[in-house]
Parts: C-alpha cells; structure tokens; sequence
DNA sequence: TCTAAAATCTAAAACGTTATAGATTTTTCT
DNA sequence: AGAAAAATCTATAACGTTTTAGATTTTAGA
C-alpha cells in the first residue's frame, strides 16, 4: 500500500484545531471529498477506504462544522417550534419543549425555540423562518381548525407537524390527544358515579378539540342516559378569575347541572372554585399535564395528557418527514387510559 | 457619476432567489467587500456610497445569510439556554424561555434551548456546545453555590450568564432574586399577623438561594421578636407528596410553629398539604412564578417572582458580554416589592 | 494480452461572508 | 505643479462542506 504521503508535503503534520475534513484528509492521505463521501456512506468509495476514515474520524473526534454543511446544503439542521403566547398552561409547553429537544438528541437537528408576543401577527415568526431558511421544519403547538400558519406551511411545501389536528390534518404530521375518548371516558366515569346532568365547558371559538370532546361526550351520554349540556360561551383563553366567574353564573343557571367536564387543568380549577362560589357540589372532570393541580385541588377528578409523549411523537414525524418529504405524514393520537386515571 | 455599469456585463440582471451580498454588488455596481463594510459601517467607505448601499438592501430585503457569516467569522449567533430536568417548577422555566427569545428578538441573536435529561451529566451538554461551538453563549438556569458547570465556562473564558448567584458570582453575569429581601419580607409580614414561631423550609443542598432567604429572615425575626426555625432537612428537589409527607412529620415535631415559610410554590403547596394533614393550622408563605397556584389554594400568602424580568435581564447581559467580552458582568437583583404580592 | 467497462478516487467549483493587503482616486501641503 | 498623504475602493483568499465532472486504477471480457 503506497498511496499514503503522496499529499501536501508535511503530511499528517499540526492536528491543532477543531477537527475538519481537512484534518482527516491529511492523516488518511486521501482527498477532501473522499473523506466527505467516505462519511457518508457514498457507494462509489470502498468499504477498506471508509472503515479507515470512519476510524480516524472517531479517534480525532471529528464533528461535521454546522456552517459548512449549511452553507453548502441549504439545510440548517435546526427544527423551530413555534410558541403560542404565554399562558397558564405552560407546564404542557415546557414538557414538550423537552421532549422534542431529548427526542432531537438521537438526530442531527437541533431544537430552537421561537416564542410570539400575544399582539404579535402569528404568521410572522412562520413567514420569517420560511423566508430566511432560519430551520429546516418547524413544529406548531396549539393549532386551530381552520389555521392560517398550516395553510401557508403547506402552500410554501415547509416540513411541519402540528399538535392538534386542523382542518387540513390528512395533509401533514400531526399528533393529538383523542378528546373524543376523553369525553367518553369522562362521562361514563360521572355517569358511574351517579351524576344525571353533566355540562360541558367548551371555547367560545370554533375549537376542534372541543369538537371531539362534545361528539364523544355526547355518545357517550346518550349510551349511559344521562344529560349533557354544552356550555359554549366561556373564552377558555381568558384570565382564569373571569373563567371563574363565568362559570359560577352557568352553574347558577342551570340548576339541575351535578358535575362539569373541562379541556383542561386551568379552566377546571376555575370550574371547582366557580362552582364553590355559587355554592353548589358538582363533581369536576378536567385533563392535565403535571399533577400539581390535582394535588392542590384533590376534589377534581383528571386524566394525564402526556405532552411528553406528543413531543417525542412530534419530533419523530417531523424528521421523518425531512427525511423523506414524500411520505406519507405521520399522524398520532394519544388515547386516554386507565393508567392516567386520578381518582378523587 | 459614470461609476457604475463597469462590473459584470448584464448588469442588475436577474435578481431571482434570496438577495446576497452580490446582488447587492451587481445592483450598485460595487464590488461584493465594499457592499458588505458598507452594510457593517466600516471607516474607509464614504457615506454616500454607505447610503446607496443601504438603500438597496433595504429595498430587496436583504438579510445575511447566517451560514456564510458563522462560517466566515466563528459566530454562531445562537445563545443556548440550559434547561435543568423537567420538575415542577416548569412554569417559572417556560417564563424564562419565553422572555429570553423575546428579549432577543432585537439582538442578531437567536435563542436556543438545551435540556439535558436527569440522570445525564449535567456537564455534557455545556462541553458539547463549548467545544462544537455549537452557541456563542449559554445561560445557565438553576446554579449551585460551587456549579462545575459555572467553573468550567470560567476556565474556558465562555461568554454565559447565569439565573441564580454562584461562589463565582464576582466573575460572571447574573440575575438573582434577591431571597434576603424575600426571607425579610415573610417574616415581617407573618410577624405583623400576630406570628410568635415561624419555621423556614431550607432545602437539604447548600444552596445559595437559601442562605440568602435564612439570613434575611433571621435578621428580620430578632427584629421583631419572633422565633425562627430552619428546617434544613427536607429534599426540596422531590417529588410533592414525598415533600408533603416530610412537612408534616416537621410540623408534629414543633408543636408551636404557627407559620412556615418555603422557598417555591411547589414547596408551599406541599407545606399546606402537610401541615393540614398533620391537623395544624398554620400561615404559609412562599413564591411563585404564576398565580395558579395561589388560585387554586388562596391560604397561602406570596410573593410573585417575575421570572420575566430575569429573561429580559438575562438576555442583555449576555448579549452585553459577547459585544463587550472585557467590560464588568451585568449583575442584577430582583428585589421584592409590595405589589409582587398576594394577600391571603 | 489487449480493450472496454466498472470501480474508485481526485480536481475544481461553489455556497455567502469578511479580513487583509493592495490599488486607485482624491485631497492636502509645500 | 508636483509629491506625499488621506480617502475610498477592489482583488484575493479563506472559513468547511458537498456536487459535478473528470481522472485514474482495477477488473472483466474476448
């Protein structure tokens, strides 16, 4: 074997630095982009020649520099979740924040968070990021039914997962809590309990969540006779002493009403603490990312929602779909069990 | 002026895809350095041509491609913030998040968030991106009095700011609220409540934050002639039920503690939990990021700490120390004032 | 054994930016 | 007016990567 030292004169000489193909070039004897399509697993370089890049590679420790690829590729590397405004559900947001961040580990991308002020446009953070290539997907975290930023993702040909489904859902990734099931296992749990007239909170706006939620509390009612009111006039993203008070006036208006179900953890504290204002005992069902709600308030009655799960799903589908952008999106739901039970 | 028109032969031709540095050249009839010291307001370009140059770019909507100038200058322009694990302070971490990447929405930088799961080495994940320089600097999130994590960036003179003070603390940038100010405030409030005995709930770690929160307090008690206990054994750190469970063997054990005092919300409601199953009925005061928890348990007496402010704060003092690496640490405290603060 | 094909490698160019050194023009001074 | 100094601009190169086309070597075919 006399095709080694045949390069630049001091072969193999200063190895300072950050290692760079370069590097690898120098001490193999072999050409730059050998080297690269060695990495990579091109099919013209023999298997003797990658192994021993490969080795060399390990023992320097050799990382591929994020800007040249950028640069050269168009890619970033990067994968951008889209914040919606702060709230008081963020425990759900952080979960998923690591979740992607912990799944992103096992792949080359990296996680970037990009938050919007409430009174900021929604299409802006998007519009930026597609336009200046600031990620190569971005994930959304709370979309609506009829969601202008899924619309423009989707004209634009971006890669993007959505938690929550739209109405555009059979077009891209999506993961989402089954709310049809939560509904149902909601209701039968009350109706087990002996309730007759469940009312159910719903956003005033047209959510799909609560969509799901009320076809399966509805089946579900009907199944076990028992009755269910919609209550769809509360603004769910409100501050929660207005959930609060909203709540007390419904619960006061509806006299029969002896247990309330909830989309989640804030408006379900502000259902217990409405209807306690308005005196009255009804039983509350809610859904909820940690477990301090329950703790602190251990009258309601919750399932879990992993967002954990949604995240690490989320990150998979996402690079799934950069991986091969033709594919067919993938698409999940979380089903409510047993095991995310919290009995009163 | 016959300067222009002597580059290239079609001149201004097309200008399709993302504009560049030579768009910009071939627009102006400059050459590409010129266009790019112009745009960075270099000395040796007249203002005229600084004016032209402007004009153009702001007209195609310029912007510089990031991967071109990390590659060029070393610049990542990302600033990484490391997530301690999931707990259920989350809420307070998601704030921070929140505030930061808002914070650097004025600055050429972005942010981006590492979290590092809990039985990883809490060091992996600094030494990753110091040494694939993969941020130009990082903000610690929840630092101990003798962090390696803070001694490491030290040593290795890594731009970083840290939310919480260290041993170090005269040699980095931080933001602290100030736990001195926050022992006095609760123990002069629960005093003027007619409080004789109040225990301080320190966590079993030494920790700065605590000490800090145990010398304002003391000093406070003897002012006003109150007792002071400081319960230094529980494990702040775990899981709320088994902080529940730890309170109210500490309550039992002192029969004439009538108030306590906690460092964060999880650890009040934990504190109220406990003390009530333990059939006492004591004052609780404690902190806290959001005010759900103080909703949904209206006993107990807070301070609200503004995990906002600290984002914003975080975010200029690194951005400070990355344009002015030699100039003093930005060093900030929040000091708790009346209006932070929610009454039983 | 000679040629064609296959296998394996390399040279050159490009992505967009900026630093360095040098070129050109304009101004200033005597 | 001529030379020196200042002001303003440009050419070249480099950061690290990958793609393209072409060069070289090896293998296969007859």
């Amino acid at each position: 074997m006399t095709d080694a030292g045949k390069n630049t004169d001091t072969n193999a000489a200063q190895v300072t630095g950050k290692p760079t193909l370069k590097t690898i070039s120098k001490l193999s004897g072999l050409a730059v982009p050998t080297v690269s399509r060695a990495l990579s697993d091109a099919p013209d370089i023999s298997e003797k020649t990658k192994k021993k890049i490969r080795e060399i590679a390990a023992e320097i420790g050799y990382v591929p520099n994020r800007a040249g690829v950028r640069l050269r590729t168009g890619k970033t590397l990067v994968i951008s979740l889209i914040l919606a405004p702060d709230s008081e559900l963020m425990p759900h947001t952080a979960q998923l924040i690591g979740s992607i961040a912990r799944a992103l580990r096992e792949t080359p991308y990296h996680l970037n968070v990009t938050p919007y002020l409430p009174d900021d446009d929604p299409m802006k953070p998007i519009r930026q990021i597609v336009e200046n290539r600031l990620a190569d997907a971005v994930i959304l975290n709370r979309t609506q039914a009829d969601d202008p930023r899924v619309a423009y993702l989707l004209e634009k040909q971006f890669p993007f997962a959505t938690h929550g489904r739209t109405n555009m859902s059979d077009r891209h990734a999506y993961f989402d809590y089954d709310n049809a099931a939560f509904g149902d296992f909601a209701v039968r749990h009350l109706a087990a309990r002996g309730r007759k007239c469940i009312a159910l909170l719903a956003p005033k706006q047209d959510q799909l969540y609560a969509t799901h939620m009320i076809e399966g509390a509805l089946a579900a009612a009907t199944d076990c006779g028992v009755s269910l009111t919609v209550l769809d006039d509360v603004d769910s993203d409100a501050r929660i002493d207005e959930i609060r008070a909203a709540i007390a006036l419904r619960v006061k208006d509806n006299p029969d009403v002896d247990a309330l179900i909830t989309a989640s953890g804030v408006a379900a504290m502000a259902a217990a603490a409405g209807a306690k204002s308005a005196g009255r005992e009804v039983d509350i069902f809610g859904k909820e990312a940690t477990s301090i709600l329950r703790f602190c308030n251990p009258n309601i009655l919750t399932l879990r929602e992993d967002a954990a799960r949604a995240g690490a799903f989320l990150a998979e589908a996402v690079v799934a779909a950069l991986n091969d952008p033709l594919g067919a999106p993938k698409q999940g739901l979380q089903v409510p069990s047993e095991a995310d039970f919290n009995l009163a």
